[in-house]
Formats: C-alpha cells, sequence, structure tokens
DNA sequence: GAGGTCAAGTGGTAAGACCAATCGTGCCGG
DNA sequence: CCGGCACGATTGGTCTTACCACTTGACCTC
C-alpha cells in the first residue's frame, strides 16, 4: 500500500479533525465563539501554539474566523467546503489576474481559430444553444445562470478545436474562474452598455466560426479577451481612486 | 461597511502570502524543500511559531507538505488539475500526440514571444547555462541528461516569459512528455543532420531572446514545433512502411 | 566492502511571558 | 437620571526558550 498515512501523530491535526468534527455535528454553530484559547488548550489537553497551529488551518479553510481581543468565531457560510488553490490565489494576488487574461488571450484565440476549422455540425448546434442561452438569461436578469452560459459558451469553443488538450486546460481555468467571476461579477454585468460590448463580441466569434473564418474568429476571440483586460483596469483603477479618496477623508475626518 | 479588511495585521498571513508568491514566481518550485523552519524564521524576521502558522495555513491548503525529521517541501499539486485528466491517456493513445504538439506550438510560440519581451538578465544566464549543456550532452553522447537538458531550455524559456499560467502548464507539459521522449528519442536524435538541425532551431529561438526579438522569437519556437511535427510525421509514414511490410512477408510466410 | 550505530539536523510540541485589540463596567460629568 | 469616557479584565497575537521524535548520512566496526 503506497499511502500509509494513518499513522500521523500530528497533534494539530487531531485537533483540526476534532473541531471540525464539532462544528460538522452542530455542538458548535454557525455565528459560535469558541472558549478561550487558554481555556480551550487545557479542555483538549494540548499546549496554546498547538491548538493555535489547529485553529489557523480551519481558518485558513474559511471554517472559522478570529478578531483580535474579541474571540474565535464559528464562520456562518460553510457551504464553501472545498476551497480550490488556484482560486485562492486569484483573491490574494491580484496580478494573477493578469496572467490569467494573458493566457487566456492566448488559449481561447486559438480555440476559436481551430473551432473556425474544424467545427462540425453538432459543435455548431451547442454553440447555437449556448449562444442564445447567454442572451435569454441576461435578458432574465438571472446573472448565476448568465456566468453559467459565459462558461459553456467558451468551453463549447474550446471543444469545437477538437484538440483534447485545449478542451482540458480551458475547462481547467474555467472552472477556476468561475468562482471568481460570480463575485465580481457586477464589475463586467453592471452597466448595459459593457454587456452589449460584451455580446457583441460573443455574436463576432459566433458568426465568425459558424462561417468557417479562421482568422477571423481568433482576432474576435482576442479583442473579447482585451476587452475584458481593458474594463478590469479600468475598474482597478476607478477602485484606487475611490480608495484614495476614501483615505482622504479619513485624514480629514481626523 | 462590509468588506473592513485592511487592518488586520497578521503576520503568519503576511508569511503565508509571501511564501504563497515565492512558490508562484517561481523561486519555490514543486518538489523544493523550504530551509529549515529556525533558519527561514530569522530570514523573514519573524519568530518560529508565527512562521508555523503560515505553513500549516499552506499545509492545509495543500501547497506544502511537511516530513517530520524530513523538511518542508513544495507539492506539485497546483500542477495536478492540469496534468490527472490526459496524464495516462498520451501512453496508451498515440494520435494525442498531434494534439500536444499542437497546443505546444500555441504556448511555447507565446512563450517564447513574451520571454523575448520580459527576460532579466538571471532568465538570459539560465537559458545560457541550459543551451550551453544541451550542446555539451549531445557531443557526450549522454542522451538521458541531453533530454533533461531540452527539457530545461523549454522550461527557462516558460519561466522567463514571467506568467505564472505558462510557467505551471509548460512544466506539466514537459513532465508528461518527458518519458515519451526518452522512448522515441531515436526518431530525433539519431540523424545527425536532423539533430543539428533541431540545435540550429534552438539556436534560433536563444538568440531572438537575448536581442529580445519577440516577433522572431515566438517565429523560430514555432518553427521548431512544425519541425518536430514534420519529423513526427514522417517517422510515422516509415513505421507503416515497415509495418505493412512486415505485414506481407508474414502473409507471404503463412 | 557491507553492515550497523550514532550524532547532527529537522519538524513537532510544550510552557511562559508580554503585547495589542476588544469589550464590559463603573465612574464622572452633564 | 442619563450619557459619554476611561479604565481594566479578557482575548487573540507574538516571541522566547526548551525539549522531544524522527530522518538522514557519515563514520566506525566487523
Amino acid at each position: 500500500m503506497p499511502q500509509r498515512r494513518p499513522a500521523v501523530t500530528r497533534i494539530s491535526d487531531a485537533v483540526a479533525a476534532d473541531l471540525e468534527a464539532r462544528i460538522l455535528e452542530g455542538s458548535l454553530k454557525p455565528g459560535d465563539r469558541l472558549p478561550a484559547e487558554r481555556e480551550l488548550s487545557v479542555e483538549l489537553g494540548v499546549s496554546r501554539p498547538s491548538l493555535r497551529e489547529a485553529i489557523q488551518k480551519l481558518v485558513s479553510r474559511g471554517m472559522l474566523t478570529t478578531r483580535h481581543g474579541g474571540g474565535t468565531f464559528v464562520t456562518d457560510r460553510l457551504e464553501a467546503p472545498f476551497v480550490d488553490p488556484w482560486q485562492q490565489m486569484l483573491d490574494g494576488h491580484p496580478t494573477l489576474q493578469a496572467d490569467l487574461l494573458e493566457f487566456r488571450h492566448m488559449l481561447e484565440g486559438q480555440a476559436a481559430f481551430l473551432a473556425a476549422e474544424r467545427a462540425t455540425d453538432a459543435d455548431i448546434k451547442r454553440l447555437d444553444a449556448a449562444f442564445e442561452s447567454l442572451g435569454k438569461f441576461y435578458d432574465d436578469e438571472d446573472f448565476d445562470h448568465c456566468i453559467d452560459a459565459d462558461v459553456a459558451f467558451h468551453q463549447a469553443i474550446a471543444e469545437a478545436a477538437h484538440n483534447v488538450l485545449i478542451g482540458h486546460v480551458t475547462a481547467s481555468l474555467l472552472r477556476v474562474i468561475h468562482g471568481h467571476i460570480s463575485r465580481n461579477l457586477e464589475h463586467l454585468y453592471a452597466r448595459p452598455q459593457r454587456w452589449s460590448k460584451l455580446q457583441a463580441q460573443h455574436h463576432a466569434v459566433w458568426k465568425a466560426i459558424r462561417e468557417h473564418k479562421p482568422d477571423e474568429a481568433a482576432k474576435a476571440a482576442r479583442a473579447h479577451i482585451e476587452f475584458v483586460m481593458q474594463s478590469m483596469a479600468d475598474t482597478a483603477k476607478e477602485e484606487a481612486r475611490r480608495h484614495i479618496a476614501r483615505r482622504r477623508l479619513g485624514e480629514a475626518a481626523s
């Protein structure tokens, strides 16, 4: 048996598992405050550093939150049991956003090119369906499904490229950014004129692929990503402005 | 105020973000061993417990693994999501080879382009070393190390592109195909004239990156892959011919 | 030369102390 | 009597020190 991991005698892991069990079992409900660290450490029969390491693990998993001087609390949203490391990194390191878009610029451009060359009738059919539902969900203001449809549209293009690697890597990337988009959707979907531009770009890619014009498809797909890049940059600038303004107000008030 | 989290001065978080950044940036590669905790703590200017809490966070996210008495290592899990699905496919279905080369045609072309734009002196240095050892190992007819050097050369280009995703995906691909190359190396390395062409192509990419000429670098990198594609196709044809010939002999004998 | 043994180095755990943020309480002034 | 303010108890955050358990590799013995 290659996977021999039962005998790991790491206290912090055992404590973390214990606390996790208490939360899942229900004896620690969301919003509850844990006993003080000093108190809890003697109750569990471990030292405070060990207990702290266990707590930090659960904090990094989003199950607990600590407030300096306040206490340690169970997070009220335990709907996020699993977090993708890539996704967490995206939140923590905004520079990754640029790398990601740059990568998509290459990947989706090539995918659109190949899709225009190789798409079969079945591929076109799926593309049509994805494009149609994309517009419908937006009209219904059902933004959750709208994002799903957006992802499905891009995935349909990737699969129409008939390259296994492009398909899988695109799927991986889209899965990673799906959650990210969900939280930042107001940046892209809030203003109607932005949406109409996005949809126009989607339409351009879709049309070029349908008409089997590889160069146009690639160009349109890249233009789409470039627009998103520009949008993100503008949003970041605007946020920076607001942030500075807020800080100035704070200074004036003090 | 919904998102008030700017003033949280938690050292363990800062240290965790620092280590995370090092991993993403590439200065800590998957499989690498971190410095000892006592050593790293003084280097970062924090106490050992704080460093340990940070490490535990990353461990709980699967980015690091610790071995009691051994050390702390960077997990290769980051690349796993990209590799897992098609890791085993490649060996069984040689048709994927075409997809793979097509993907590399895009990926390494873009990597060379960005590398020519962004390579620092340190990147150039690594590139020089890889290129040099590539020639040396071939002269020594040490083909195993020759492949390693080849992989290292392409990886150095990918890292010089200064894009986290390009770096990781390239690493994944190269790792996957490493074994594949080993078995098929005679197709590419056997005949001296083929080798000299390959090395000339490597030299072209290397030179274009050194001289910071993005378009030339991308073109050279793509030409390299196209040559490999052509080589593989020729080899496949030749093998098919031989296979048919052998079958004819078999039929004649029966 | 092959084997085992031991020491150095590593992560794992513990205890105690102090700092900083929070929050409740009680005092004081209105 | 009520409200605001300051103080202190409580709590998480950090550091220091020390010791234990495991791994590794070099040295020594056979």
